[in-house]
DNA sequence: GTCTATATACAGATAGAC
DNA sequence: GTCTATCTGTATATAGAC
């Protein structure tokens, strides 16, 4: 290895470091204050760089937004997780709905998702890889899910997909709304679970779920 | 009626017209360009006033902000309606959840749900004020409406504040999520009825409704 | 009360030294 | 590639004439 290819390295690497720097801060504070209020120097100072080296990374400031939220579309994916479908209906929407609640209530859930709302008429590039990389594949899975349970007959759903989409916007539910208009008041865990356990039994019900206990 | 008395209504009346010109000049704007990219420049010229005219009405920005929501929802609550509680559920919901669906990917609609959403944070006062006049007005009438029906023994609902909003989540579905993030495609009004339909279906399958045609 | 003109601050983006 | 210093535009908010 000659000098200068170690250099280049040393170089490189150093490189890397900064733009994975720059990129988490970039997303932190996208995240946090929306597209607007992130300021080029906010990002710059927070990576603990010059502006310059913002700029001479990735461009301009859509751009910078765009790898930022498309980086933390990377992160959501693995809190969606894979459904566990050698359970029966029941204990399956169970476990699923909890770990889609909280993801949706979590604050990098509520903050992603804000951010992509808010930025989707001017940079619908990015609300439109949110939504592929998140919701779609959430409902697609669940989809999936749903029709290898009418397989076993253990629902009767003539429309998955659009059976899909009833149960995660039921599950979303009062909790996600007050969450996201950030009300005084927000509902307890307890409220929640109850809420969850009821929409699950109303789909169930409605889509000729019978408890595994009959003989 | 004195001169002067004539000149202090004149006055006036100019005032409340030009206040009104201001007003409904930054909801425009505010919902169609969002809180940060609405300037008071902006706001004064379509308002076909001067800037400092904006500044002696309402102050500054954030209360001229929270005025044009105020201004926003009360027009909001026109658009939803009352309940027409003679007629039997299946009819009744087939009718809210047309208007509702309307109201929700409606141009203004979408717009102040994303101005309120987006500026949750840092203007806590628009969005509860919001939520308070729009979502939570709806869901309590739905709420209402649900307990008349179970009276009438049409309907067999345990909470009926979690059956509403579990059917005001369903309707929500794919549609507007795809509105809110702008998505490439976006669901065509067969495609919405359809879901409707099957979700009025569920939620009547799961509540209890059996038709009234039988003997 | 309403206007024009301006103060002040900060944004995104660039130039040039090292 | 990275920094400091700077350009240019535009934002909120205010001062002072009428």
């Amino acid at each position: 290895m000659t000098h200068t290819e170690k250099k280049e390295l040393r170089s490189r690497s150093k490189n890397e470091l900064k733009r994975n720097n720059i990129l988490m801060s970039a997303s932190k504070l996208f995240c946090e204050l929306g597209f607007s209020a992130t300021s080029m120097d906010k990002v710059a100072k927070l990576a603990g760089v010059s502006k310059q080296t913002v700029y001479s990374h990735f461009g301009n400031k859509d751009d910078l937004f765009v790898a930022s939220i498309v980086c933390k579309c990377e992160k959501f994916e693995l809190l969606v997780g894979s459904q566990q479908v050698e359970q029966d209906p029941k204990t399956t929407l169970e476990g699923f709905a909890n770990r889609f609640i909280s993801m949706l209530l979590s604050d990098e859930g509520i903050a992603i998702h804000r951010v992509c709302a808010s930025e989707a008429k001017n940079n619908a590039k990015v609300s439109e890889l949110f939504f592929n990389a998140g919701p779609k594949r959430v409902i697609a899975s669940l989809s999936e899910c749903f029709e290898r349970f009418n397989q076993q007959n253990l629902l009767n759903i003539s429309d998955c997909h659009c059976a899909a989409i009833q149960f995660v916007s039921m599950i979303r539910g009062e909790a996600v709304m007050r969450r996201e208009y950030n009300t005084q008041i927000q509902l307890t865990a307890d409220e929640i679970n109850s809420y969850i356990k009821q929409s699950i039994e109303l789909f169930l019900r409605g889509y000729g779920y019978s408890e595994p206990s009959q003989c």
